[in-house]
DNA sequence: TTGTACGCGTTATCAG
DNA sequence: CTGATAACGCGTACAA
């Protein structure tokens, strides 16, 4: 049993503007018809609309969500808490639109204005996967996330990706490396890139050589990070020390080390990135990089938010501090070379 | 620039109504008229606006989800994945629904027919976490996941926790084991119940004797397992082998069995429950019980818009088959006793 | 302070 | 086969 606008104004006895007026805050309206409205809105449970609200106001209070598929990020789940709880605070729900295709007739723009939201959230997907462009140079309020494109109505949040890797060179060269090896992600992804780029600044920040031979281009797994590390061993003089994209590929180096006699960390340190829930429980505990998804997250739709409630606004553009956790897979360089 | 079904009208030179036909397939359109709209349509980039569709219609081709905050079930994104790709077959976006809150003056049902959503995916909950008997009575088309709620209009899935406990127990006591402990979740939520009871049929059903000693509440994490193990161990007959409701606890309780000096699986049997990543590389790799969450989501929205698109169907209840997945954390029982 | 009437973009009915 | 026109439920100038 459907209530509208009109039998909570026939209960009430006024009009419908004057329940539009009450329930929407507006100031003038008498305190006593007021509350007689609000009593009967509580009364028989009235909650407008949003599908009529939509059409006339343009706006939904809906936020879109574009995915890619497949996605297997370990702390994605993280992400969606810390987008909960600031799509509380400012009042949106989220719509998922999974109604993408990849053939080129796909408008990401015309998917949004076809379902009204106040804004757009993208997440998970590389520079040239779908015609972002578009979306760009749209009026549509947007926030990449880990993705750093800028429109005049969009911005991006990320993780310090660079500085990430040079706290973990900078840390390993403290402990007196200097042979640190990198296992990298995909050559050609927005965060793979910058990590990398991070180690070389590393590199070059420590006054160490750059090898190409101490770079290995994965694809975040275990296994990558098993290939890897079994490919520098065959290097002339072994890395003492290694840094990984994810911390499934540091536990693949562990245990080709392994296979080779090395123990970690005696003979060989090894950072991951991730902190996914098991590297407190591995054998060492994994050093690891910490990347914070929730805040990610919540930052996301606070800036978003802003981006739509303030017109000229520039677009946000956040770069999110990562957290060197230490643990148990990093030692002193015991090299006597 | 929005364009409106009456700019196509304008620029084909047809009325609105003969627009409107020819994009939901009408069949009283003659050819020639139907292709003109058809260009002029893909010329300008027409998409109808959902919102106002979804106004005039009272539906919108939407589903929306309720998600229990702080969800950390390790296959969340396989239930995505599985959603995702059906959602695309059946020509749904996902609104989720994010402005739950906990007093008791929300109502699910208000928020649904607020957004006009055509059916309700519901998961993570237990049973008294909100006011579900309003939504069971209701004619909102509902499919609850992981909880065994049936409404006229409500279904549920869920896999089949009862046998997959059962099949645990069979596969142990097939090695030889006769004293299997069990540590299990939370004691009052849907799954914890059923896993126990599963374990208890299977118990029953190989003729071994229940002992409360061999049973431990945990909460899933790998501490629990942990402190499970260590109580079983002050049993005056230690348990052979141990079944797990998660693979965290399962690791805890090797750890706690390595710490007494028993090795896996030569003096101790341990099955876990999910099957996460990490379980293929643990030593030894762990034989656990996997949830297939891509076809429970998968078939969650196929039902669920069975049940939306017709009227007096049966509400729909689906037991999803686990698998034993055998790797290295079991072994023959050498128990002379 | 309150109410009337129009419009948002679409679909459905019914007359032509 | 095509086209007016009335809904759908709400917000908001504007009139009272």
């Amino acid at each position: 049993m459907v209530r509208t606008i009109r039998d909570i104004a026939k209960s009430a006895g006024v009009s419908v503007s004057t329940v539009s007026k009450v329930i929407n805050n507006y100031p003038n309206v008498s305190d006593k018809t007021k509350e007689r409205v609000l009593r009967v809105v509580r009364e028989e449970q009235f909650v407008p609309n949003s599908t009529a609200r939509g059409l006339v106001k343009g706006s939904t209070q809906t936020l879109g969500l574009f995915l890619t598929t497949g996605l297997t990020h370990p702390y994605f789940v993280q992400l969606l808490a810390g987008l909960e709880e600031s799509l509380k605070e400012s009042g949106y729900d989220l719509i998922y639109l999974a109604q993408i295709d990849w053939n080129p007739e796909y408008s990401l723009v015309r998917h949004c204005r076809s379902r009204n939201v106040d804004g757009v959230l993208i997440f998970g997907f590389q520079r040239n996967d779908l015609n972002f462009d578009e979306m760009l140079q749209s009026e549509i309020p947007t926030m990449f996330i880990d993705l750093d494109l800028i429109g005049s109505r969009a911005g991006f949040i990320t993780s310090d990706n660079v500085d990430s890797m040079r706290q973990a060179v900078s840390y390993l060269t403290g402990l007196g490396h200097r042979k640190i090896a990198f296992v990298a992600g995909y050559q050609d992804s927005y965060v793979g890139k910058l990590r990398f780029e991070g180690y070389r600044q590393g590199i070059q920040e420590s006054d160490l050589p750059y090898s190409s031979e101490y770079t290995f281009f994965g694809d975040f797994t275990r296994d990558s990070g098993y290939a890897a590390m079994k490919q520098f061993l065959e290097c002339s003089a072994p890395p003492t020390a290694v840094i990984c994209c994810s911390d499934m590929s540091a536990l693949g180096v562990i245990e080709a080390a392994a296979e080779a006699g090395l123990t970690v960390p005696q003979d060989l340190s090894v950072i991951g990135f991730d902190d996914i829930e098991i590297s407190r429980y591995t054998n060492p505990p994994l050093t690891t990089i910490r990347q914070d998804f929730q805040t990610i997250g919540r930052q996301a739709v606070l800036q978003l938010d802003q981006l739509i409630r303030t017109p000229h606004i520039a677009p946000p553009t956040l770069i999110i501090p990562t957290e060197l956790i230490i643990r148990g897979s990093c030692g002193i360089c015991r090299d006597s070379e």
